[in-house]
DNA sequence: TAGCGAATGTGCGGCACCATACAGACGTAA
DNA sequence: TTACGTCTGTATGGTGCCGCACATTCGCTA
């Protein structure tokens, strides 16, 4: 019926969600489409809504006091994200804002509460979610601690890998175009120091670079040069449809 | 009745349990006292276990390659840790080690998850509980992409206030015994640069250092410092009983 | 296809921080 | 109380990374 419903159904936590309910939350949601560079919620926002990726791409960033930007996450169609507000816990400290032409469907937080008491499966889901993320925001933690800006840099190519890598000939293709600068603002680094480092990685002859793009060309040669086992490879077809996590 | 009932009843996300349930879950937990410094859990375990912290304190551990030391949080009597096995994610990547003479509750990963298909409302509290590390999480990660030391230190300094702070005659002080090692492991650094900044920090006013004490005499001029807002206050009567989340 | 903005390459001075080394001070257990 | 181990203070050189400056190239859009 209406886009919003497919959407909806689409997305993984709530598949298993009666036809009733779904209606509800459906009836309660809005879509909405944000241009490239433009924020889809922001830190000073009052109202409390949760928001469902369709279609484009966001990422959730953070400014510190003198402008720097950090990003805590990308977010992929299917994904659910500002999950977080349902508990409450006062105002959001960072921002989304999409890097593409980039669609949502918000869902006020009330509502998805009154569906997380509605099914134990959906919580669960939810649950799992946000459990996952805790663990990779972990391992990121742990990664940016005590790590040289080399082996930040690599470890964030290796985890990249494992969400978007694509086989090639070449190897280990990055379907996900993000500038220099992105990359600093993942790992805490500056623009110079990570276009130093990926030519540096290159003529080790451990990746490709190219305009907003990167591919491994030795998994086992970077995981072991940051002494961690080489993350699971991608799929051989690269295209992934609508996930979840 | 018996000691390890009493701890899970005393349990904030279990406290709602039916009396079977609980039960249940309590023949089917054991108790273990382990002493300083030694290790709770370790990554290689195959066991999937969920611990209750009853007595003492713990601390969230990982090693880098090289033996560094990072903190990914502290544990108190009345917590869950190791609550992220229940979603079959492979091993841990961390270890949790007894900074003090500590007594937990071992609960098997699968007998947690049979009380969660039980029960919505402890389902939620996990939830919830999840959530909200995530966000402490999310908060310390950010503070540690950009900020120089001082400003780590500071951050970490003002979250531990609203942790463990006790109100004094000087100012806050904080309840929680930290080497300068410690300090300097939760935010990626030296010991020796801890000791320099804390030395700074109190040769400006802001702060009071004693042996593995600190007392910060002026939360608003620390919290300005690096331009946050002051974290709210403590009770004025330090003693936190058993607490969760 | 011309032009402009974004992204990338590169060099260099300065400095915050690390690594090492050592000395003194405190706490705790014998 | 003594003795030992842990914790803390401090100095010193080395360096990885930032901050700034500028040249160049690619890609999008008009």
């Amino acid at each position: 019926m209406t886009e919003k419903l497919w959407f909806l159904k689409n997305c993984r936590v709530f598949e298993q969600l009666q036809e009733d309910t779904l209606a509800r939350l459906e009836s309660v949601s809005t879509t909405k489409t944000f241009a490239k560079k433009s924020p889809i919620y922001l830190p000073a926002e009052t109202s409390q809504a949760v928001f469902l990726l369709v279609k484009g791409r966001a990422k959730i960033c953070h400014l510190t006091p003198d402008g720097k930007q950090s990003i805590l996450a990308f977010i992929e169609p299917g994904e659910l994200f500002g999950e977080l507000v349902i508990f409450g816990e006062g105002q959001r400290d960072e921002y989304a804002e999409a890097v593409e032409k980039t669609t949502v469907v918000r869902i006020p937080g009330q509502e998805l509460q009154a569906v997380l008491e509605k099914s134990a499966a959906v919580t669960m889901g939810i649950t799992k979610m946000i459990g996952l993320r805790r663990q990779r925001i972990e391992r990121r933690l742990k990664n940016l601690l005590f790590l040289s800006n080399r082996d930040k840099l690599v470890h964030l190519l290796l985890e990249l890998s494992e969400q978007y890598g694509k086989k090639t000939a070449d190897g280990i293709e990055l379907g996900i175009k993000l500038s220099h600068q992105d990359l600093a603002n993942v790992i805490g680094s500056t623009r110079e120091t990570v276009t130093v480092v990926l030519g540096e990685l290159q003529a080790a002859g451990l990746i490709q670079v190219g305009r907003r793009r990167v591919t491994l060309v030795s998994l086992d040669n970077l995981a072991s040069s940051v002494h961690v086992d080489p993350p699971p490879l991608p799929n051989t077809e690269g295209a992934s449809t609508v996930r979840l996590t």
